[in-house]
DNA sequence: TTGAAAGCGCTAACAC
DNA sequence: GTGTTAGCGCTTTCAA
């Protein structure tokens, strides 16, 4: 009958109902060093019996080890924090580190103020994760952090990167566009400062190029709404263009969107993919054709290794599949 | 010259530094007490100088309070926490907590087993935001975590609710449908287990039976999938159906889709309403009508609140406005 | 106004 | 194997 005592039970109130000194609780619930069978059956008895739940909190400043993981993703203004994308990915590590005992907080690090990660050097921050980052945040990781430290994106000899592989992702979408008989193919990107994103330009160019086919770029920021205004950009510059690929999902549906707007028919006249497989993609119209990007399984991935403090490789790429649906 | 020192600095570094004691530079900083203009000084300016940023970890073991907020999302099972709504909301708070150093985590508190709140009596947790609760899971709320725990739903004596007014949103759409002619009106509700989703079937109910108009309910759960599946066996049972509200913007989307499947036109033939204003909703196909659900709005007040400890009204309501675009 | 001292709850040497 | 002891970094009485 678990009294329900208004104060919570210590670790000292288990030590004394089991018998033992404190010491010896820590070690049996810790898991750590030896213990008599005996003192070990007494001490889980009492834990049980008392509902000792462990104070992460005084865990956590005896160990040194911090008890929050901190989300810090990159953009020119706050507002990079609007993404579905981030949400995404900040719930996906505040799942993962519930069993942990440990919390999840969100900032955003200005673009052109790197030195913003130095306010993280803090004890009680076990480790970050960095979304959307790019090398002069890199290079300004402090020394205190190194090894907590692990980029959702680009990586950097001190970090660790964890990321989808943008160029095999882009590669299927293209060659699909490709062998549905598309030729004239404009791309729309991301910010082009945010190097993970470039690594899809990247692979765009490299084989527009290889096939002879013309390269037709127009800048981007991930949003719909800028989508919309790329796709009316690249018809006037190009109206000859027959596909548009989108370096996400949320800018293809803009670009279909604007299509719309114009009368001209997604797939037939132009077809449209995207990137990422957000769940609204199944349910457009038309249904769009995107390739996977697997934000909470990298998510997990990283914050895990950062949670276990286990030693990272350098990089970390989870594959993209091309889903083919009604868009392209 | 803050000297990158390798090891933190702590309060004792700057009350060395200060030629004060620790007592005083804690006062100073903490903004408590009495300290003389002179001592003041010193300690600001020497933990400028060295670059002082307090440990939240130590802090909050002396004063008790907890280190991290924990988002606890009712369900059935596990997937629950899939979904893009869940995920707005952590970030939202993880983005709240940012600035006092407190982190976020996510759990799922399984639907019969409303106990599961026990475990998060701890004194580590310095608040818990229900989402999605239930009368069993309020009534569960541990004596220890009283006054530190609140509800984005529906709340109870012992616990806050802060809420999106889904009576008024519902009210606002259900006019719009009437008074663009439409007489025969579906409803898909959410699972109806939950009563803060059940408010808008109340809603519902209500202002069809003033209106002499029929009540047609068909189950569903947020999802888009089952939006699909509702809106046909609404179909089935209903061929006269002129109109289908839906009790979120995923469902609505997936009615949508099954409509346009069967050859319907929307909103010609049958006009589909939403119900959240997600950031799809602008660029979907038909632009979807639907009313706004402040959740980033609603988590942060909600989760300031407890922060903050400060005492709060047993409901804030946020009103919910209609969003007319083109599917009704 | 300030400082000395007593912890918050826990872990980890180091003795026994 | 087990207990004693010394802190982790900070806040907060209580005296001075």
């Amino acid at each position: 009958m678990p009294a329900p005592t208004a104060r919570s039970v210590t670790l000292d109130d288990v030590a004394r109902a089991a018998e033992v000194s404190r010491a010896t609780a820590s070690r049996v619930l810790g898991g750590y060093g030896f213990a008599s069978v005996d003192a070990r059956d007494r001490v889980h008895a009492a834990a049980d019996r008392l509902g000792y739940v462990p104070n992460i909190t005084a865990r956590a400043l005896v160990r040194g080890t911090g008890v929050r993981l901190v989300v810090a993703v990159t953009g020119t203004d706050a507002t990079v924090l609007d993404d579905p994308y981030v949400d995404r990915a900040v719930a996906a590590a505040a799942r993962v580190c519930a069993p942990h005992g440990v919390g999840v907080s969100l900032e955003w690090l200005p673009l052109d103020a790197p030195a913003g990660l130095r306010r993280l050097d803090d004890r009680s921050v076990c480790g970050v994760l960095l979304v959307n980052t790019i090398a002069p945040v890199l290079d300004a990781v402090p020394a205190g952090l190194r090894g907590r430290v692990v980029s959702i994106g680009v990586g950097s000899p001190a970090v660790p990167s964890f990321d989808v592989d943008n160029a095999g992702g882009t590669e299927a979408v293209l060659r699909h566009l490709h062998a549905g008989g598309r030729r004239r193919i404009a791309m729309v990107t991301g910010p082009r400062w945010l190097s993970c994103a470039e690594r899809s330009v990247t692979a765009y160019q490299r084989l527009m190029r290889a096939a002879g086919l013309p390269v037709r770029l127009v800048t981007g920021d991930f949003t719909a709404a800028r989508g919309h205004r790329a796709a009316l950009t690249a018809l006037r510059r190009w109206p000859d263009t027959d596909a548009i690929y989108a370096v996400s999902d949320a800018t293809a549906l803009g670009v279909i969107a604007a299509l719309r707007g114009r009368g001209i028919q997604v797939p037939h006249d132009v077809a449209v993919a995207g990137f990422d497989d957000i769940p609204y993609a199944a349910v457009s119209a038309p249904a769009l054709t995107t390739a996977t990007h697997p934000v909470a399984r990298i998510v997990t991935a990283a914050a895990s290794a950062v949670l276990d403090g286990r030693p990272v490789p350098p990089v970390t790429a989870f594959p993209s599949r091309l889903v083919a649906r009604e868009s392209a």
